[in-house]
DNA sequence: TAACAAGGTCACTAGGTCAG
DNA sequence: CTGACCTAGTGACCTTGTTA
């Protein structure tokens, strides 16, 4: 879904050259998720961030957009892109310095000129106290920010599930219903579904900087519930949480508990991907899951100042980006949805507290994942 | 063709400086259609769209243009520059004044005013600006929702806890720095502190009506959670929690690692009553503390479903309120604050798990109010 | 390996300013 | 009115990373 989404698979390999969405000039490839020329591409980039407060029409906010004219209106240019499917979530930030180096001298320069006229007025008129509280400086995302966002979103690349799940969902709608979602499958699918959360730990920055016993106790508390939720997530994506057959079978495979509990997660996990994976990034960083096993290590943290100040970082770009995204009512809802999510999957971790195939699963991850990290420090 | 078309595909960078196909002048790069130099370029912009109307040769419509003279007869260097293929329709309408795009500080600027004037309206009328968007019908409570809002609320009072928090605040301020938070008074305090936590649960209508097994598990479950977050609730409120003597003591009779966490609750309490008390009703409802007891009864629920119902109501209700009463950056800024203080007060959870003063207390407490739970029966 | 889709660079071309 | 010099946006071409 995210970086590269290479011909889907019906598609054959793109030989003749189809228009571009935006401005049907002719176009070979499809960029942030539509088919599009290179010049709308490069607009897109350019643009997508801060276009959508920046750029104004001087017409109508109709203005149409071809191949002659696309340069004259931004806006409605911009505006054509969003409707017509480009997403911005499929923007990285930048990973070289080189042009970042710049920008945030600019950033900053900025900044100690806003706050100084910031101060200039307060001087001046101390009827508006609250002004600094309100203003936007604080709601929006900082250059290392977008940085630190973009890299969490993507170092964590959910195609490869996402890719097992439909195949799995492929194979099952191919069987005749009676057939359909057998146990040893299922159990099957789960496990592969549960095993590239590895991911998630091994290259996020902030987790390989930690102490190598502060991995590990991080691993035991809440490998189990990335993975879970992760999981749960794609199987809303491909449709299967929505399968009657699914969720009886994962009753006798599991516990008759767990299915209000499965249908509530896969109700509130209907969140924007980005939203979820800095959700999965946050709770890498949590210390949840206080079931000591006995083989365990003692969960006793190294350095638990540096897990929490990791912890408080990605909520805070979390709400930064719900507040730059997402109007008020949507930005409440989204936000709720994570709590219900919070609470949803530990009442599912209890449910399946005692079920051998999936702790057992968990538990051999928990010590690849371990075995990965120390071959890589 | 059109705006910007750097060298086509055979053409090389261009590096020879070339004449000006008006005025012969050295020219590099191309404008509205013809190699031209600067000042062409220049007078093309400025004299094609009302110059063939105003201009005049005062010779023969035929002068010949070159660098030396080009000054002499606009008339015919407009005729030049038309016939040598410089097109009007690539000269951009500017709009004169307006600015194309906004600049960034523009638009803060911009937003602090709004900010400035929500601000004035607020204090006029106690409403938000922007109230017509927001009230949809899905953005109120309902009448019964502001019922069961306020029996919540109401149902679990605070007044009591809050006065002995004064009182203990006041009578360790009376002392002798070097006598405050002594740890056994400390000790005494905290556990008084913890005890009317009962309250929230044996007023609870929903609560009540759940079956003997599911009150007990979830009492089980989640007191520990409830009394500590609305323990430290009222430490926040009565200015405890920013005591060093008592961050000191505490680490003393607890654990060292349990401070900075101990301050990040602090930090992420300082919520409103009406949504901190709704939170409280919200994990009485959660099936979060997973540890098992060898004492305790079984961890089975005998109807999750409605637990889970309720707690959906809880959030459902919390969201609406919070869509009521705050505005946008406000509102989303309190719900990630809910997020923090649900990973944090599991983490003081795991760094209080062996402290026998705190759990015996506790115990203690869960006994208690399964008694007088069972007498209300 | 080839196809695809992200990222980046910099030559190029609009528009604007201000001293002359 | 002129033109030297400026900013900012554009897109052809390139590099890098991923998947089939
Ligand atoms: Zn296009
Ligand atoms: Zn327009
Ligand atoms: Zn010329
Ligand atoms: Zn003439």
């Amino acid at each position: 879904m995210s970086y590269n989404e290479p011909r889907s698979s019906e598609q054959q390999v793109n030989t003749a050259a189809v228009e571009c969405k935006i401005c049907g000039a002719s176009a070979k490839y499809s960029y942030f998720g539509i088919i599009s020329c290179q010049p709308c591409k490069m607009f897109f980039k350019r643009n997508a961030e801060q276009g959508q407060n920046t750029l104004q029409c001087n017409y109508n906010k109709n203005c149409e957009i071809n191949l002659n004219n696309r340069h004259v209106c931004s806006y409605c240019r911009l505006q054509k892109c969003l409707t017509s499917g480009m997403e911005t979530e499929k923007i990285r930030r930048s990973l070289s310095n080189k042009r970042k180096r710049k920008r945030e001298k600019d950033v900053n320069e900025d900044l100690a000129e806003r706050n100084s006229m910031a101060l200039v007025r307060l001087n001046e008129s101390k009827q508006f106290p609250t002004l600094n509280l309100l203003r936007s400086d604080q709601s929006t995302l900082t250059a290392d920010q977008w940085n630190l966002l973009s890299n969490l979103t993507h170092c964590y690349n959910e195609n490869g599930r996402t890719t097992v799940g439909q195949h799995y969902m492929q194979t099952q709608n191919s069987l005749p219903i009676k057939l359909r979602f057998k146990a040893a499958a299922l159990i099957q699918f789960i496990q592969t579904s549960l095993d590239d959360i590895d991911m998630l730990y091994n290259k996020n920055q902030d987790f390989l900087s930690l102490s190598a016993n502060d991995r590990s106790v991080l691993l035991h508390m809440t490998l189990k519930h990335t993975a879970s939720l992760s999981a749960n997530y794609m199987y809303h994506q491909v449709g299967l949480s929505d399968c009657i057959g699914y969720l009886n079978t994962l009753a006798s495979i599991t516990n008759v508990d767990l299915i209000p509990i499965a249908k509530r997660v896969a109700e509130r996990v209907k969140l924007d991907t980005v939203v979820m994976k800095l959700f999965l990034a946050t709770l890498c960083f949590s210390t949840i899951n206080i079931t000591v096993y006995s083989n365990s290590p003692p969960l006793i943290f190294s350095n638990i100042k540096q897990i929490l100040d990791t912890q408080n970082k990605y909520i805070e770009i979390t709400w930064r980006y719900i507040l730059y995204k997402y109007d008020h009512e949507q930005a409440v809802k989204c936000f709720s949805d994570l709590i219900r999510c919070i609470l949803a999957i530990h009442a599912a971790m209890i449910q399946v507290e005692n079920i051998q195939w999936f702790e057992s699963h968990i538990d051999t991850i928990i010590k690849q994942t371990e075995k990965i990290i120390i071959v890589e420090d």
